[in-house]
DNA sequence: CATTCTTTGACTAATATTGACTATTATTAT
DNA sequence: ATAATAATAGTCAATATTAGTCAAAGAATG
């Protein structure tokens, strides 16, 4: 317990490594090999470490890009103070969403402030019935299930 | 390290550099070869870079001619007013879309003042891949063109 | 021991780069 | 005029260069 540094695994390192890089910048941007490289791991192995590290509860949100010249961005967003009442409706969500109590959700967005009404309306042209139909009741669900919980990922931060 | 990876590649080089001239000017004429030339790449790729950036959808026009003298003219298009825009942006779409032309339409939207930057986000965050994702791509690319369509209609009359 | 977390690598997907071949237009020769 | 040649740009498929996914194996934890 008190040698604590010595039993870091090497995601833990690589995450620290990052971290380090993201308390001086808003964003850092790497190609996957060479951090692999770096490290002495398997490219794959900076996926399971930003997937697991980076994620956007954590405020931090990823894009990449592949082909020549390709990389992956890590970028640091700043959290809204009050994020309690997204983490319940996301966890209230499940894997299935029906079309009334996706309604009550975006009412609930609206009355918090996380949304105005302009959004609210895009919200709701996004999970329409017509829009995600799947000629499958539960499949539609799922579907809008999967589509609100992207969405109120995003309102997590500011910006 | 930490925010500039100096290795962009080369296709988004000469999309730069085609958008600085077209930042000072409503069009740019080139000669093919010539600024493959300048880059130092084939001059089909000069090809690539406009049919992957320089889309009608992204608000440009491009007319060329063979032969001696021959060239390439990209064009800003003048949109005329909102509801023209997102008729031409429907009429585009077609019944699949992928995620590159999606984002493509959501910056044309951006551009043209029909949305701000926190729509935008929003717009992304209910069209992205994992989202939607259905394991099968055709399927996503038909999801994401329904979910768009039906966001674009509202818009029309959202204001 | 059971469970969860980490590490690995084979396979897949997306994007970029290249070059051989084709098409069009202008210029030159007959 | 017409035909040949030169000077462009276009197309498409092969190859190269990245990142992503997934499941199995291994390690750590309780």
């Amino acid at each position: 317990m008190g040698d604590e540094m010595a039993d870091e695994n090497i995601s833990d390192l690589i995450e620290r490594y990052l971290k380090e890089i993201l308390a001086d910048n808003e964003q850092v941007k790497i190609r996957r090999s060479e951090i692999a490289g770096l490290f002495d791991v398997v490219p794959s192995q900076i996926n399971y470490v930003i997937n697991t590290r980076f994620t956007i509860q954590n405020g931090y949100i990823v894009e990449s890009k592949r082909g020549g010249g390709g990389y992956i961005r890590i970028e640091k967003v700043r959290l809204l103070d009050d994020i309690d009442v997204l983490d319940s409706l996301i966890a209230a969500i499940g894997n299935k969403l029906s079309k009334r109590d996706s309604e009550t959700i975006v009412q609930t967005l609206y009355n918090n402030d996380l949304i105005n009404r302009r959004e609210a309306s895009i919200i709701l042209a996004a999970i329409d019935k017509d829009a995600i139909d799947l000629n499958n009741n539960d499949l539609t669900d799922i579907m809008r299930a999967n589509i609100m919980i992207s969405i109120l990922n995003r309102l997590r931060y500011e910006g």
